[in-house]
DNA sequence: AAAATGCTTTGCAAAAATGCAGAACTGGGA
DNA sequence: TCCCAGTTCTGCATTTTTGCAAAGCATTTT
């Protein structure tokens, strides 16, 4: 192998399936990622992609290399690992994926001490409205609803956290008193765009006996700022509510739902110890932030 | 790590432990081996290497670095692997180290066999007049007199062979017969240079009971062209014996010395499909090359 | 059907990396 | 003592690589 950079680009490219995409990650022109791509081909005597205007897909040689390339990422983190954190205190970059209602309203603090509690730290959330797709490294950790299916992945349960029906003041003020159950009966439910759910344990709704949402989102933030503008009543994560101040729980004793955050991350990295050290205070600050906030509501 | 090169420049700087010695390897300039350690050095923060004008020594940050750009070279080499071998016959290079007694007189022809029915292959015969450095990358198989001691390191055992005492007929002729041990005595001997005996197994000398040599050389090669001269009498190997014709085996039963040879690979190696039946064929070649060439005298 | 959006590819100028040659330095041997 | 062989370092010309912009294509949207 006469430049082992070409790997790089190699990985990135595969992961895009696009040379445009590779280019954003890599921070270089497509025009560079296609000729540097034609060179590893040319002296790796294999095409490696099978190219169309739609985007550059693996060939079988392709994929052989694949495991080999993510072998050389490996060793490369293992290398920025090795020389950096040698004193004390935690230096690099993590990416964090996790799902917006965890990142809007736990990661936010959480990660804004942890870098200011470590000057060489570089924190990064990716709040996104799927599972994460960690084999594809596009974030270093997740925090998910649930443990991943498969896959060369670990997790490990961080926290419980918990389900609510809030509404504001302003739209409750209006309206007869939500004393049972039954009382809900008429009013604008906001929730999850049902065919936008992409993991089952956000199916709150059905669980709670709930019909489908009048007022909807994939995004448990924006559910939240439905709230706030008095668009009508929904299931919100109950640490969510100190930051909403005009919000108000409803039925607080009868409907409660209990979740917990998982953190899961790619078996390959289990050496890594500045990931290590990052997830395990990511862990204890999540769990005594729930529970902080959740208490003041 | 944003240019995973950088790291096969650091890794071939830290064992030839000079940047010369690094731009012969690398096939470029010393100046730009500096150029890109220093760009090295400057993006992880640390210095690598300590410099003087006696050559480039690791620093502690260096010998950090260096199990992951060693980890990194495997996955390169996994890459070439993969892609290269898909099909039918072997392709890649392989560097093989032996002491030159093999290297001249049995891998030649096995080495010339494998590459005629590979058209891929390409090998390359480094004889030393030492034990190879596997763990530097001298070679990546090596052919040993003894196991190896200690390090990563695999070994098995390929073959015996014999040592026979042997002389020229022009120099016989003019001597009285030598018909045992004692006629031995006032003749000229050819041997090893005591001093420059890298193996203990390689003191046969002594074994056979025989004074320390007249005429003599660190390479078995030269100590047979000694006695096709007619310099006098030496104990090689039986297997060059054919490709000298002048030469008479000396008390061919009485004088017998018994060795083996050791094929030894670094344990990282083990993946390597090339490397292993390259391995397994060599072992195969010379165990047939020995039978054939030692009966023929 | 046409426009528009995403992609790849190509040509060209700018930027970066490289090789070369020479200078400066060190250590060892006659 | 001087010299020699080995090293690293530096400036400059050349080669290579890169980014940019335009062009070409397929697919989807209007």
């Amino acid at each position: 192998m006469q430049n082992w950079d070409d790997l790089r680009i190699f990985l990135a490219t595969a992961r895009a399936e696009t040379l445009s995409g590779a280019g954003r990650v890599l921070r270089c022109d497509a025009a560079t990622v296609a000729r540097r791509l034609a060179r590893l081909e040319e002296r790796l005597g294999q095409t490696l992609f099978v190219k169309s205007p739609g985007g550059y897909a693996l060939t079988d040689a392709g994929v052989r290399l694949l495991p080999a390339a993510e072998a050389a990422e490996q060793a490369a983190q293992a290398a920025v690992d090795a020389v950096g954190d040698a004193e004390e205190g935690l230096s690099g970059q993590v990416r964090i994926g996790a799902p917006d209602g965890c990142a809007n309203y736990l990661l936010p603090q959480i990660c804004a001490r942890l870098v200011r509690d470590n000057p060489g730290l570089e924190l990064q959330i990716l709040a996104v409205p799927r599972v994460v797709n960690l084999s594809k490294r596009e974030a270093d950790l997740a925090i998910s609803v649930s443990r991943p299916s498969g896959g060369r992945l670990l997790s490990q349960k961080i926290a419980e956290y918990h389900l609510t029906l809030a509404a504001s003041e302003a739209y409750l003020a209006g309206r007869a008193p939500i004393l049972s159950r039954d009382d809900l009966i008429g009013h604008l439910l906001v929730g999850y765009i049902p065919d936008m759910i992409f993991d089952a344990e956000l199916d709150y709704m059905s669980e709670a006996g709930l019909e489908a949402a009048h007022v909807a989102s994939n995004s448990a933030a924006v559910q939240v700022n439905f709230l706030r503008q008095g668009a009508g009543i929904g299931l919100t994560h109950a640490f969510a509510l100190p930051s909403a101040p005009e919000l108000r729980r409803v039925l607080p004793d009868e409907i409660v739902l209990k979740r917990s955050f998982y953190l899961v991350r790619h078996a390959d990295d289990k050496q890594r110890r500045l990931l290590s050290e990052v997830a395990s205070r990511l862990a204890q600050e999540m769990r005594s932030e729930i529970a902080q906030l959740e208490a003041c509501s």
